[in-house]
RNA sequence: GGCGACGUGGCCGAGUGGUUAGGCAGCGGCCUGCAAAGCCGUGUACCCGAGUUCGAUUCUCGGCGUCGCCUCCA
């Protein structure tokens, strides 16, 4: 049974979905104004596996992911670089789409845009004004938060514990510092759409309720995004789906922890972030996202350049061990390996469903794939033979099948990852390796260790084996 | 000020009322011309104090420390 952390009840709780092997989840996506940053790219991961291990289980996973290409961040932005704000967002929506492509996130199966959907939000406000839920004030449209009464529900917080240690800005339009904006008044040269209450635009939290209810219908069953957004903004989502349409709006939250440098949550306001494209000059994207899983979803995760070394080199024992497999050559003697292989398949997916149901605990499900890595070596240096290593070799992609299909990581060959790297050319270097071979032959052991040195230095190893040198070839970086 | 989270071995990072996390790094051994990789073995780990208990890293209370939300933020 799949057991996931739901912020509303601030427990793990059995998940089950709405209506039968159907599953409808919204994601919070990005306000389009500049570069991702590594934050969303932990954001987009975890979900991304969310959604991965949803169908690894064989529900119906609608997955919805918006784009916010309308607020003060935008209109600020675009001013500032002299450009339309239509032309700002649609840059960086692509930006955004390839960052995501590169960090082998699926595409979600709908991505709606806020401003695809102004009419929506003009009516929903004025869905909540006939309510009673809002009101106009100087052409603003202002929810009332006091007027509903389970506002605080999601970030477990009061109104009034909120008002005693107010530092909110003062608003003269406002008839209570809580009370958050549904529909803006447009300052002229402004974006800005024709709405009941003059020109304006809509606030920041309305095109989620809008978007989710109009393609997943209320309730829906997974409403997630980083844990910034427990409040003030998924918090105004509740308040104005649940008091327009008088029902739930999602059955489980999801959030996920922060992304920190130095043990300080990485943010734009502190000005301590990495984009994705940055980071990707330096470091794989799957040693991104190998990286990002090796914490559980809802911690914070520390993101330095020495994790991201590590992260390699845990990649690296994994393909070296697929190396090994796809080279090994069983022959006639040897172990009949198919019972233990068949073990070890059993095991693994044992304990990675049981990691994964226990609300998504990837470092678990890595674990369990470490167990099949040192199992799989054992059986290899027992010489496997023709009659075991065919069950060895399926058993191992069985487990590559699934860590690839969920954890969306191991999507090379072992020879594209050795060689990604390959600072020379091919040619060159088998060239060097046949003249150490040479020097071998001849017991010039000097010249073959001063051939192997060089190369070292060029970022590629060689390791001599029963079938002759082979190489790998690892990044140099100058720190 | 209000609310909340966390503190695990050299580092990272799961987890549990008594029995192996896992990765990275280190040490010893096997293997190797030497290496590397791999395998085997190896580390007085659970912030402090009190309590509950036959037994607590795990539960309760208190303390210390770190961090987060309450303002734009994944």
């Amino acid at each position: 049974m799949l057991k996931v952390f739901n912020t509303i009840t601030n427990t793990k709780e059995d998940f089950i979905p709405l209506a039968e092997k159907k599953v409808r989840m919204y994601v919070c996506g990005v306000t389009v104004y500049d570069y991702c940053h590594i934050g969303h790219a932990r954001s987009s991961g975890v979900f991304d596996v969310i959604r991965r291990y949803l169908l690894y289980k064989g529900y119906d996973v609608t997955f919805v992911k918006n784009y916010t290409d309308i607020d003060d961040k935008i209109i600020k932005r675009s001013a500032e670089a002299e450009i339309d704000w239509r032309e700002l967002t649609a840059k960086f929506i692509a930006e955004h789409d390839a960052d995501m492509d590169a960090l082998n996130i699926l595409h979600p199966d709908l991505t709606p845009k806020a401003t695809d959907y102004i009419k929506q939000m003009i009516e929903m406000c004025q869905n909540l004004i006939e309510k009673g839920f809002a009101y106009e004030s100087g052409g603003d449209v202002y929810y009332r938060v006091a007027e509903f009464k389970e506002y605080g529900k999601l970030s477990h917080r009061k109104l009034e514990d909120m008002m005693a240690g107010a530092r909110i800005e003062v608003n003269d339009n406002k008839e209570n510092p809580y009370d958050f904006v549904l529909w803006k008044a447009s300052k002229p040269g402004e974006p800005s759409w024709e709405s009941p209450w003059g020109s304006g635009r809509p606030g920041w939290h309305i095109e989620c309720s809008v978007m989710s209810e109009d393609l997943l219908g209320l309730p829906f069953d997974i409403h997630g995004g980083g844990k910034d957004l427990v409040f003030p903004h998924h918090e105004n989502e509740i308040a104005q789906s649940e008091a327009a349409c008088g029902c739930m709006f999602s059955k489980y939250w999801i959030h996920n922890g922060f992304v920190n440098i130095n043990q300080e949550k990485m943010s734009k306001s502190l000005g301590n972030f990495f984009t994705i494209r940055d980071v990707l000059k330096e470091f794989d994207a799957e040693i991104v996202r190998y990286f990002l899983m090796t914490t559980h979803y809802r911690s914070a995760l520390d993101f330095s350049q020495d994790h991201l070394l590590e992260a390699e080199q845990s990649l690296n024992r994994i393909y070296t061990m697929l190396d090994e497999i796809n080279r090994f050559q069983a022959g006639k003697k040897g172990l009949d390996v198919s019972e233990d292989a068949k073990k070890m398949f059993d095991a693994f997916k044992e304990k990675f469903d049981a990691a994964m149901d226990d609300d998504f605990n990837t470092p678990i499900a890595l674990a369990a794939m470490f167990e099949v890595i040192r199992e799989t070596n054992r059986l290899l240096s027992s010489k496997p033979n023709k009659i075991g290593f065919p069950v060895l070799q399926e058993a191992v992609k069985e487990v590559f099948e699934i860590i690839n299909n969920v954890l969306g990581i191991i999507k090379y060959t072992p020879v594209q990852w050795f060689k990604a790297n390959l600072s020379i050319t091919e040619e060159e270097l088998n060239k060097k390796i046949q003249a150490r071979a040479e020097a071998k032959r001849e017991k010039d052991f000097e010249k073959a260790d001063s051939i192997r040195q060089e190369l070292k230095e060029q970022g590629v190893e060689l390791l001599d084996t029963v079938d002759g040198t082979i190489f790998r070839a690892v990044k140099i970086r100058n720190f």
